[in-house]
DNA sequence: CGACCGTTTGAGTGAGGTCAACCGCTGTGG
DNA sequence: CCACAGCGGTTGACCTCACTCAAACGGTCG
């Protein structure tokens, strides 16, 4: 399935071509302020595994979509992907590592809205306004691939499948956003952190990896932010989950022991 | 702008004919079970009045986007409009009226995810799983435009113009269901109240209606529900607007008398 | 080694939920 | 035409869940 391995090469800034022999100016790429380290790679069929892939499709579902190509970008923990009110031009998949979308409230309160493994897209908050709405920051070392949007729009003009994989990826943020404020609105502190564990070994199990262990890059904080509580809280809740033997935990690495417990919560 | 007058006329079953002659079947909409009276009528202009108008688009910005059909249908108070679990087939344009979108927790418990005013789209929920995935329910008697999904595909490959309309239709649901994912994870019960009327009054101003004095359609259940918290204290939050002054309030009608105020909350 | 960050755990508090009473309106049936 | 039931809304009293504040600990980095 997906093999988040990266393969960063030297940076060629020229326009890229593509097999099919067109011009994709990158222009729109190097106008964007450089908030982190940027590291240019062909990856001609990359932006596929991970555009098209997510959900996992079959490779040759998708006809000519190799046509698309865009470039890998390294993003350090820490640093930012993109900025609220950047001008929006790509969207992106994440190759490897993890990010997290924050909105800042204008008193400075800040909302993580969503968190993005390995494999899924981000950045899709751009489309309505032209203009990002929300900070992207890698929860650790990740690379990216950058999909220039007009590039994409083009394309799914040409084929439907491409068009259809579009219209599916901006579906499931619409459905993921939902169950949130579900979450958020109905749910008491132990049925979220509950509800987020599973959301995030179901996520992992889809890529491959193992559903029952896996480590959690954000900080107790973070994952308070993402789940409208405090870290404190956060924190008492994973411990009662351990206390109960629900789960193991060692930090950030964790282990479930018991789904069902999980999901009768 | 928009005039949302309901214009119902017989219904012709029979497959409908585009200006450009291209034949729209619908079975497909025949084959949903009919959970609300339905009144077909033609309004080859209503689809772009209110799949392209939403925001206060010029008229004259979409070339040739009139050779969408597509039905209208009346939706009565209390009925629903499509079910989680149907078959995604169309979206939808409100007329006249109002919904609200609501998902149901495995336990009965449920959220009001969306309140969808007149001249506002509805239905994208189901675009990712080729199924609804919450239901969809009329705050009084409205009216809806159906918008077949495979046409409007077909149509956003052939004009740059709709595909563009479609993904800001979208793209706007994911920046406003992010901007409550931050409503129910960081604001307290005084801020959700305040920054759920000023949305609708501001909704209601970009139609042309008054922003300061309207009728909330729903329940205070339902509006608790949307905004994550109980039908008292929402009835506490506006009683506590009114004595302060900020809000008249005679049963569901509201009139906002002090801006500033609502939004230093 | 010390400073700092992330985490855990405890004690006390408060915002909002729960439960209950009451009011007004609407629709219905005698 | 009226009586009554039921629904939606308001308000009060009480309680609880999660927040706040604080202390202590381990790991990491300079």
């Amino acid at each position: 399935m997906l093999t988040p391995t990266v393969t960063p090469s030297s940076a060629p800034a020229a326009p890229l071509r593509t097999p099919a022999g067109k011009l994709i100016p990158l222009n729109r790429t190097s106008a964007r302020p450089a908030t982190a380290l940027r590291q240019a790679a062909h990856c001609s069929s990359c932006a596929m595994r991970h555009l098209c892939m997510p959900q996992g499709l079959a490779a040759d579902e998708m006809p000519k979509l190799e046509a698309l190509i865009c470039t890998a970008q390294t993003v350090k923990r820490g640093s930012t992907l993109y900025r609220s009110g950047e001008p929006f031009s790509n969207i992106y998949a994440v190759r490897s590592g993890s990010l997290k979308t924050v909105l800042t409230h204008r008193d400075g309160r800040e909302q993580v809205t969503g968190i993005h493994l390995a494999g899924e897209a981000l950045g899709l908050d751009g489309i309505s306004e032209d203009t990002h709405t929300c900070n992207a920051v890698a929860l650790e070392d990740s690379s990216v691939c950058i999909i220039p949007y007009d590039a994409l729009k083009t394309l799914c003009r040409e084929t439907s499948a491409m068009q259809h994989r579009l219209h599916k990826l901006m579906g499931e943020q619409i459905v993921r956003e939902t169950s949130q404020m579900m979450l958020l609105g109905s749910l008491n502190a132990e049925e979220r952190v509950a509800t987020f564990l599973l959301d995030v070994s179901e996520r992992h199990a889809r890529r491959g990896y193992s559903p029952s262990e896996f480590h959690l890059r954000m900080t107790r904080e973070e994952m308070g932010s993402y789940l409208g509580m405090t870290l404190e809280t956060v924190s008492r809740m994973l411990s009662r989950f351990q206390k109960r033997g629900v789960i193991e935990l060692e930090g950030k690495l964790i282990r479930i022991t018991d789904f069902p417990a999980l999901r009768n919560m």
